[in-house]
DNA sequence: ATTATTTGACCTCT
DNA sequence: AGAGGTCAAATAAT
C-alpha cells in the first residue's frame, strides 16, 4: 500500500507541473482524481492500521496526525510599548509566537512539493539542531480570511550515496508539515473529498509560485497530506504516539 | 508603488 | 539557556 501510494505521489508530482502550465482546467480535473485516488488509498490503509494497531510501533506508517497536547500559549498580554497592533489584536487567543502544533498535525515526505492548490507566504526560516537544511515556515496567503492553516517544509538529508549535486536536488524529498485547516475558500467543487495540499518548494527560492487554481473543499481532511511515505527517521514525533492517532475505527 | 521574501530579533516552551 | 516558532524591518521582485 504504502509503495502504491508513494508511485501515485510520484505520478502525481510529476503529471500536475506539465498539466499545469497546458491546461488548467485538466490540471484541476487531474489534482482531483489523483487525490480521490489517494483518498481511497487512504481510507483502506486507515482501516487496515486500526486493525493492526495494536502492534504498536507501526514502523510503517504513513500518515501521522499528531495532536498537541495544548494550543498552547498563554495569552499573552501585549501591554505597552510596540506591540502590534497590526489591525486588531485578539487580546485572548493570539498568542503569536510559538505554537507548536495546533490542533493536529500531518506529515508528509514528497519531492516536489509543488501544485496542489494553496497559496502561501513565507514567514520564516529556522535552522534547526543538527539538522543539514532550514525548516521553512509558510501560512496561508490568506491568512486574513480567517485562515490560519500554515506548514512547515524541511528538506531531508541526503545520505552518501548522492552523486552530483543534479542529481541530488532532483531526488530531493521535503518533509511537509501541516498544521490547521484552510478556512479559506468554501469553494468546493464537487467531489467526495476535497484534498488539499500544498506545496512550495524551498530549495533555490526561485519556483515558488504557487498555483493558483485551487480548490479547496471545506473538507478537513487533507489526503494528500496523509499519504506518503514516511521516513520516521527524520521525524521524532515525541508527541504523537500517545495522542492521537486518528484512525477512524473506533 | 505594491507585494512577497529574507533574515535577525523577539517570544515562549522545555 | 537553548531550541523552535513568529514577527517585522529591510530587501527583492513584480
Amino acid at each position: 500500500m504504502m509503495r502504491q501510494q508513494e508511485l501515485v505521489m510520484q505520478l502525481r508530482a510529476l503529471v500536475l507541473p506539465l498539466l499545469h502550465g497546458v491546461d488548467y482546467t485538466s490540471a484541476d480535473i487531474a489534482v482531483q482524481l489523483f487525490d480521490d485516488v489517494i483518498g481511497c488509498n487512504i481510507s483502506v490503509a486507515s482501516k487496515l492500521e486500526g486493525c493492526l494497531m495494536s502492534t504498536g510501533a507501526g514502523g510503517g506508517t504513513m500518515v501521522e496526525l499528531v495532536d498537541d497536547k495544548s494550543l498552547v500559549r498563554k495569552s499573552m498580554t501585549s501591554s505597552t510599548t510596540g506591540d502590534r497592533t497590526e489591525g486588531q489584536v485578539k487580546p485572548n487567543s493570539v498568542g503569536q509566537k510559538r505554537r507548536r502544533n495546533d490542533k493536529r498535525s500531518r506529515s508528509l515526505v514528497t519531492h516536489v512539493p509543488h501544485y496542489d492548490g494553496h497559496q502561501w507566504r513565507k514567514y520564516g526560516q529556522k535552522n534547526i539542531n543538527g539538522r543539514q537544511h532550514p525548516r521553512n515556515y509558510y501560512r496561508c496567503a490568506y491568512r486574513e480570511r480567517n485562515c490560519l492553516a500554515t506548514k512547515t517544509v524541511e528538506q531531508q538529508e541526503q545520505n552518501a550515496g548522492t552523486s552530483s549535486a543534479m542529481a541530488v536536488e532532483e531526488n530531493a524529498k521535503y518533509t511537509v508539515v501541516y498544521y490547521g485547516d484552510h478556512t479559506c475558500k468554501n469553494h468546493s467543487t464537487s467531489m467526495v473529498q476535497a484534498p488539499q495540499l500544498v506545496n512550495m518548494d524551498l530549495h533555490n527560492g526561485e519556483m515558488d509560485q504557487t498555483t493558483t487554481n485551487a480548490q479547496e473543499p471545506e473538507a478537513d481532511l487533507d489526503l494528500p497530506a496523509l499519504l506518503e511515505v514516511f521516513d520516521s527517521s527524520l521525524i521524532n514525533w515525541q508527541d504523537w504516539n500517545e495522542d492521537v492517532i486518528y484512525n477512524l475505527s473506533p
